[in-house]
DNA sequence: TAGTGGTCTAGACCACGTC
DNA sequence: ACGTGGTCTAGACCACTAA
């Protein structure tokens, strides 16, 4: 009588200089691409699997923790380890060149954006924000940050500076809704121009938390300065978007190598 | 006789709800952004911070490896783990809205760019290049994996596809130069447009090991797809940049939110 | 050779979900 | 109540680096 094996069986070589660990994860990465594992179901539990492939629990999680990084895999406590589903949804996207703002992002999409403030402080500038901003010394900022979402789920988080004595006084009120760029026009301080970086890093504790993912998971940092039509920079924004659930688009022209 | 507190002591509550281990790495995070634990120092063995803290080595590793993944600490096998020093050197920006080159970013930072061609191969496109391409069913493409560096450390992956009916015969040879977008313009396929997209993810393995960072770093992801002067679509590339090294900058110009 | 980080084990208890 | 993932322990051996 024969038995055909789990598709989650995995051969291992312990004399292979690649660790265990990582041809667990290996293994199992093969598999869910090749769609021997269906996205939707559950794996088995981590100590079955151990005792399967004669390794320590441990060891088992460290492959794990590697493939639910990715989003290969979604853990959930109490209930059990899961192949992640294709995401359906259309994820919002920014596009560059335009000015545009995350509402309208989010709306074009047919979501519905929100914004939260964290926090609200009138400060001394940092060195980081006095250089972006051109202030004069002993100059004062107000200092923004919010949890933008859309449709109720955590996108993003962004961090606003902006010159007070340029906007005039602001009070945590002020900025409850979601518009910066709205205040900043009815003060005639429409921002025109603006430049744009952007990277990628990994999510400390506490953006894990505000964000919803996991600590170390991939972000897509940006920074950005912009100025009114008088050329004074106005504020200085920095932002940290799920690697996940946003893209940016843009479009290129001219020239190539 | 009193005794200084070295710099790394810290305060564990056992009755707190946070994990001792994310206690442990938001300790040592806030001392080395407030400047306690100096920029390139080491940081005292494992073994001894475990014994310090009264805690379990692996409870100890699981708060490094969470700030080594955020780029905190280095980590060197058989030596010691260190505090990051800050990054002296430029690091290469892509200026979007142009459609410049790798080589051309790394070269305007004074640093020398580099290419070596992973794999090199005729194949059957796969659904996503179908349609990125606009290929007709049965059309056959070239697939370019080449490793980009600066300096001779690696920057990013590419994987280019190419339709092989409309750039003509290939062979690895014609790839093992920097230069794609050369090879295009000289058989008359020039691109003048092209649409990016940008989002973060995690390194998997084999990009980890490609671009020698730790497994599950983050990284910049893009794919572009890239169209000649007659509109007709001759390059779909992916690529991942090492986001620690790679900065991409853009203007942007219009109506705010 | 001594000390460091990298890997692995077997077992324990806790917290969460589901039934 | 039970099964799941989350955390933590004490100890072992290996692989690398530096003196």
């Amino acid at each position: 009588m024969s038995i055909t094996s789990p598709p989650w069986a995995i051969s291992l070589d312990a004399a292979s200089a690649l660790p265990v660990y990582m041809q667990v994860a290996q293994g199992l990465e093969q598999r869910i691409h090749t769609g021997e594992l269906r996205q939707g179901s559950a794996l088995p539990a981590e100590r079955e699997l151990a005792a399967h492939l004669h390794v320590s629990r441990v060891t088992v999680r460290q492959a794990l923790a590697l493939l639910a990084q990715q989003g290969l895999l979604t853990r959930k406590h109490g209930s059990g380890t899961f192949i992640t589903p294709p995401t359906p949804e259309e994820r919002p996207s920014r596009t560059l060149g335009l000015l545009s703002s995350f509402s309208e992002d989010v709306r074009s999409r047919g979501q519905t954006p929100g914004a939260r403030v964290l926090s609200f402080e009138d400060a001394r500038p940092t060195a980081q924000e006095v250089m972006s901003l051109a202030l004069s010394p002993g100059e004062r900022v107000y200092r923004v940050r919010r949890l933008r979402t859309s449709d109720g789920e955590a996108l993003a988080v962004e961090d606003s500076t902006l010159p007070a004595a340029l906007v005039g006084k602001l009070s945590q009120e002020d900025v409850t809704d979601a518009s910066l760029y709205a205040l900043l026009g009815g003060r005639g301080l429409q921002p025109v121009r603006a430049i744009r970086h952007l990277r990628a890093v990994s999510a400390d504790l506490k953006l894990a938390e505000l964000l919803r993912v996991l600590p170390g998971a991939a972000l897509l940092a940006t920074e950005r300065v912009s100025w009114t039509g008088g050329g004074r920079p106005v504020e200085y924004a920095r932002a940290h978007y799920r690697g996940d659930r946003y893209d940016f688009v843009m479009e290129l022209h001219g020239e190539g190598e």
